[in-house]
DNA sequence: TAACTATATTACTACTTAGTTATATTGTCA
DNA sequence: TGACAATATAACTAAGTAGTAATATAGTTA
């Protein structure tokens, strides 16, 4: 009996939590999650990862951070960024379960077991 | 021992997820899954709810649809909608709570057991 | 048929933002 | 001090999109 509880939000949280989503709706911010999920790694680092320029990603680390999903750390000239909230990687599986599902739902409705020709 | 998994995603998988984001990264849609959280609703009645027009809430239902969070049953003239994907409300639950325990972090941090004044 | 209702669509405007380029800032080492 | 390296910031452009207003598309009822 854990799940059925209705869902009262106020407009402001709902805000907030819009706000969280589309920090998440940006696949080279995920790429940076995903680069940190093995541990921290300086600003250039990320920047060879995932396949971006420094001050791109320099601007999505900032975002990352604000929003408390990542923790700052300077040692003499490099910065290490790494995961705060690792919740969000429990929320990108969630997605990813959900989108796979759908996915497949669609392959069956048109009798695609297989990828055709 | 069910969590420790390496997060292995591809880029286009990184995308997909990422977009799905995109859907819930908007209070209106969020407010539109939460008035439907009761049971299905006309587009007019969601309108109602979610105190927007009928024009604007019809595209963010579309989007909704599209994403394979909702379904559309029409009845006569009037056109039901309904949640398709209940895993929604999980996922604002756990952004719920990340974002609930960065605030009150902040607060802690602050000193702030009371708003001020 | 015409009048009415519910929903969807189109065209448009205003705003946001990802990425780029150039530059500023900060720390290290000679 | 100067030269260099790592990161951050500012200004800009281009692309995406939420909201609006007007219109189109159906379905119902007379």
């Amino acid at each position: 009996m854990p799940k059925q509880k209705k869902w009262e939000m106020s407009p402001e949280a709902l805000i907030l939590v819009a706000e969280r989503f589309k920090i998440l709706a940006e696949p080279v911010r995920l790429s940076i999650l995903q680069a940190l999920e093995t541990g921290e790694k300086s600003v250039t680092d990320i920047a060879n990862v995932v396949a971006s320029t420094q001050p791109n990603v320099s601007k999505h680390l900032k975002m990352l951070q604000d929003a408390g999903l990542l923790a700052r750390r300077q040692e003499g000239n490099t910065v290490y960024y790494s995961i705060a909230d690792k919740s969000v990687f429990a929320l990108c599986d969630a997605v990813c379960a959900s989108v796979g599902k759908r996915l497949t739902k669609q392959m069956n409705s048109l009798n695609l077991t297989a990828p055709p020709q």
